[in-house]
DNA sequence: CACATCGTTCGATGAGCGTCGAAGAATCAC
DNA sequence: GTGATTCTTCGACGCTCATCGAACGATGTG
């Protein structure tokens, strides 16, 4: 389990689209890869987080992939709407936006995160 | 509304994965597709099947696709576990497998088809 | 039988995705 | 400042996907 930590107020917020902007398919998309939905589960495993990202990828040791990789599938995951990021000196804070998801599509993500995941 | 039709004994059934194969990622990347969504919303409204093909892809006037394209999303489908097809005739009956789907995946078509769909 | 109907299969094409290593940017520690 | 830490960005690579038209197969109709 990922500690979680405390957003500071002079953390940046990284681009996001606004609730009324999340598509289906583009979220659908972003939870239908593997390694993002270990990301995911990490992160939900944590409250939803707050959590460093940093501890998030150490968390799932089945995830061989590079940096770089998994930077993309953070940015991937924040572009659909899922998570939101702030940027704490060198550090990235992530978290699930569990209620504009839910307010957009109710039941969506539990369903997901409570499904048998990628390899089971 | 498209009209529910029977099938027939001598209907063949086409390959499709047993429940207990129905991978998450799997599932999520045949619904996170416009067309699929649309075909899928049809089929549903029509208390899902079994329902004609043809008439299903006809039900939908937004979709203009080639029958060949029509057809790869229904194989993308049934492979994927999310539906049924059975040959009778010329035609394809299909069906959605709501039992094996809500069986892996508790709520997860609920939620997808509820949704605020592609185009909204 | 010949012909039409319904759907699949077969290349082919263009776009996008997951992945990597290398380089870059920002921050902290000394 | 120098160097280490943390993550992003930048090509590049191979692969998959959505799409099409044309050809094919199977079935029904005359």
């Amino acid at each position: 389990m990922v500690r979680r930590i405390s957003i500071d107020e002079r953390a940046e917020l990284l681009p996001e689209p606004p609730v009324a902007e999340l598509t289906l398919t583009t979220v659908l998309a972003a939870l239908a890869d593997p390694v993002r939905l270990t990301l995911l589960r990490v992160i939900a495993d944590a409250g939803d987080g707050p959590i460093d990202c940093g501890d998030c990828a150490a968390a799932a040791p089945d995830i061989t992939r590079s940096e770089s990789t998994i930077s993309h599938h953070y940015k991937v995951l924040r572009d659909a709407g899922i998570t939101r990021t702030h940027k704490q000196g060198r550090h990235r804070i992530i978290e699930i936006r569990r209620g504009d998801v839910e307010a957009r599509f109710p039941g969506l993500l539990d369903a997901v995160l409570a499904a048998p995941g990628p390899g089971a």
